[in-house]
DNA sequence: TTGACATATACCGATATTGGAATATATTGA
DNA sequence: TCAATATATTCCAATATCGGTATATGTCAA
């Protein structure tokens, strides 16, 4: 059989190095697609599609003003990553302390001297 | 032409739900890739070659013991994930700073009743 | 209504990725 | 040395994804 992921969650919205230019281009606040394809240097459509994955999974969210589509970035949605990684917070200190440790020892093995 | 990323990043090798499923299992500390096949329901090949993705990004490494693998977490490496959140941290922030006037305007708005 | 502008969509070819099955490569113990 | 165990690797088919080109859709202005 084949593969299993899609890339209608935030993890692999998020995976493509083009979605996150865009998105940090968004932090500097609301922008027209154009402005985004003026930017950053790609192609209008790939903007607009790349833009399209990021809306659906609510990492943007998008406002029409005449003619023009503004999109804006929606930072909760980054929630899932927080919750993610505060998952690994703990390993992490852990693993930090150990360190800490380690280091103390080599100290102490030196000093003695 | 054609694509352009990779499972070479940090980002894509967390993207894949079977190798987020790996990370987590592997918080309760280092394990073997039987144990890990046996844990998740996955083949042994699929772990194996997840466990090399994540390996070759360096969240994980790897320790011989007799014929087995150990394979433990590296949380050192998630650091990219919490640099680029952090980011968003402010204009995270300012959303909710703006969610907390907006609120206080309906508030003042109801009170003079 | 027509034409220009802004954006979205459809279609396509190239390529990456995944999982499965089979097999290769240790390593241990008899 | 040989069989068993543990893991990695190879080969394969199915399919997802990306970017490009062309085109559709929608909106404004004259």
């Amino acid at each position: 059989m084949a593969r299993s992921s899609t890339t209608s969650d935030v993890f692999n919205a998020v995976a493509e190095a083009h979605r996150r230019e865009i998105l940090d281009t968004l932090i500097a606040g609301e922008k027209a697609v154009g402005t985004i394809v003026g930017d950053l240097s790609m192609s209008q459509p790939q903007v607009s599609k790349h833009l399209r994955v990021l809306s659906e999974v609510g990492l943007v969210s998008c406002r029409a003003e005449g003619r023009r589509r503004l999109y804006r970035l929606e930072p909760v949605r980054l929630q899932p990553f927080h919750e993610w990684l505060a998952k690994y917070e703990q390993a992490w200190n852990e693993r930090l302390d150990r360190m800490g440790d380690y280091l103390k020892d080599l100290q102490q093995e030196g000093e003695p001297q």
